[in-house]
RNA sequence: GGCCCGGUGGUCAAGUGGUUAAGACACCGCCCUUUCACGGCGGUAUCACGAGUUCGAGUCUCGUCCGGGUCACCA
């Protein structure tokens, strides 16, 4: 036994379990040729950013496209940061948006799949085994500088204007032999355990990002941390070992990880470690004075999932959104495909921006609209009512309680070959229906600014006595045609537009006044359709009502 | 500050040396129309800046500017 493996058996005694045992233990998925394996990663904060879904999004296309596998591991190396099953948030976000992982950690203590354990915290004998070698390799050594030391290092750095890190001269621990960092340890002194890096600033690197391109940048030089005083790793570390061993062939991540490429590289490469294909996706941005930034969880609401939840944007119109942004030929793909479903567009991860859109909530309204505009009846209120359930109890037990006449409100014009596209998000539902229901109806009888009151009385008078409920739609509406010639209104738009000065007004402002009257709104679906929905005696009602608030001006 | 990434209309963007510089959202106008919508047609508006290479540059090179990231015993 030489020196480095006396330290390395000094330093884990515990650790039996040898590198070459874990490779046997995790083999090569048993999976065909060409297919991806991604992960998401988050630390169990409770918290999922949009952001977060859209890259775990971008993951789980990229798996699923080459029959591949998505799992999602739980990185929670970090005590500080931790919250109480900060899990479950994450996974119920990911759930509400269908971007659901195949295996690794699906819920609280629960997980799935030969690759684990999933979550960070139970892995230390992983990682410590992977370490010990390193060790007995001389690639790794404890570090006994304190805090201060560290401090006093950097404040030097700053000082002489050099870059700030733990390398080359001003790793001092670097430079003690083994016997003597054998010694220090005998002390019982706290130390991390470092690598030993073999990189030279001088000479670079360079990878293919499947985003960005290629990328080119020195090589890493820094003796990084690889297990922290309690013997746990930080990220990168834990990085090179689990991806490794779950058997990654593609590590899709944010942005903000492309600067520690050239570590990570250097990492895979100390461990013996085939590299993994790398693709750095872009934030999401959010419009602010004078440019754009990152979407904060702080300051903007819409940062977070929940928030996508709360509002009851249909899954399906939350991930056509995305998709838009994921791939821009997406948008033109679904006009050809408009009944396709979502998993038959040819994803391509190199066809990524390699710069940070904005989030656009008008589109994504838009978007939503037409999602909801093809959907039926049933399953608007369906979707709808699952909604209700968490987030307006009054609306869900309207609905539930005669679902008849929800579905049949929401199936007005929605048999048109072009259907209406008034809704994006299910709480605008609430609004949408609420002359339909005497619970949510407030009357508010202002006209538009071109109709009198009296006018509108009369209207409403002449009406009263010729409405039928029965009455067809073509009956229906040639009642009203044939009351404007009495009122001083054509029938006839063109007819109006070109002699206005002959008329009060056209059919439309007839409509308009009759709308008013039963609903409070100036637009509303068929009109028709909503008169047989109100029935007869509502209707009488309201336009009673009406007649009385404009004769009263 | 070092290193790295990005920069085409208000927004998402196509574009791989020769295009009237696509398309979508938004906005405006017109048309259709039996209301409200849907829909159709059209319009406003973009290559950050400066050099260079080239017969020719949004596209290649260099510089500048702007925006972003990163430089922890956080991820």
């Amino acid at each position: 036994m030489n020196d480095y493996e006396k330290l390395a058996e000094r330093l884990f005694p515990d650790i039996t379990m040898t590198p070459e045992q874990y490779e046997e233990k995790y083999p090569a998925r048993p999976l065909p040729e060409g297919a991806r394996v991604t992960r998401f990663a988050p630390s169990p904060t409770g918290f999922l950013h949009i952001g977060n879904l859209f890259t775990a999004y971008v993951n789980k296309l990229t798996a699923e496209n080459t029959n591949g596998v998505f799992f999602l591991r739980i990185e929670d190396t970090d005590k500080k940061r931790e919250v109480e099953d900060g899990v479950s948030g994450i996974l119920a976000g990911l759930r509400a948006f269908d971007v659901e992982p195949d295996e690794g950690v699906l819920g609280f203590e629960f997980e799935q799949g030969e690759y684990g354990p999933y979550q960070q915290s139970n892995r230390c004998d992983i990682y410590q085994s992977f370490a010990k070698e390193l060790v007995q390799k001389g690639l790794a050594y404890p570090c006994f500088c304190s805090e201060g030391a560290l401090n006093d290092i950097r404040a030097e750095q700053e000082l002489q204007a050099v870059n700030k890190g733990y390398y080359g001269d001003w790793a001092v621990c670097r430079k003690l032999t083994a016997e003597e960092l054998l010694e220090a340890v005998e002390t019982g002194k706290p130390y991390v355990l470092r690598l030993r890096s073999t990189g030279d600033e001088n000479r670079r690197i360079i990878f293919e990002d499947m985003i960005k391109g290629k990328i080119e940048m020195p090589q890493d030089i820094m003796d990084v941390v690889l297990l922290k005083t309690d013997g746990i790793p930080p990220y990168h570390f834990a990085h090179a070992v689990d991806d490794h061993l779950m058997r990654t062939t593609h590590i899709i991540r944010s942005d903000e990880w492309i600067a520690s490429v050239p570590l990570h590289i250097a990492l895979f490469k100390a461990c013996g470690f085939k590299v993994p294909k790398y693709a750095h996706v872009s934030p999401l941005m959010k419009e602010d004075v004078g440019g754009k930034r990152k979407l904060s969880k702080r300051k903007d609401p819409e940062a977070a999932v929940s928030f996508f939840v709360e509002q009851g944007f249909p899954k399906t119109s939350m991930l056509e959104y995305l998709l838009t942004l994921i791939n821009s030929n997406f948008e033109d793909w679904r006009k050809g495909s408009p009944t396709a479903p979502q998993s038959a567009f040819p994803f391509n991860l190199k066809k990524m921006s390699a710069s940070g859109a904005l989030f656009d909530m008008v589109k994504l309204n838009d978007v939503s609209k037409n999602v909801i505009s093809v959907m039926t009846a049933a399953e608007v209120y369906e979707q709808m009512v699952a909604w209700a359930k968490d987030y307006d109890a009054q609306l869900y037990t309207l609905f539930s309680g005669n679902p008849d006449y929800a579905t049949a409100i929401m199936d007005i014009d929605r048999d048109n070959k072009n259907p209406r596209k008034d809704i994006a998000k299910w709480s605008e539902i609430r609004e949408y229906v609420a002359y339909l229901y005497d619970e949510l109806y407030t009357p508010c009888f202002d006209l538009p600014e071109n109709i009198l009151p009296g006018d509108a009385a009369d209207i409403l008078k002449t009406y009263k006595d010729v409405l039928n409920v029965e009455d067809d739609k073509d009956t229906w509406f040639g009642k009203i045609k044939d009351m404007c010639a009495g009122l001083g209104y054509t029938p006839n738009v063109k007819e109006f537009k070109q002699t206005p000065e002959k008329f009060k007004g056209h059919v439309g402002d007839i409509s308009a006044v009759i709308r008013i009257a039963l609903t409070s709104r100036r637009n509303t679906p068929d009109l028709h359709s909503i008169i047989r929905l109100l029935g007869v005696k509502k209707v009488h009602q309201r336009m009673e009502d009406a007649i009385q608030y404009y004769e009263a001006q």
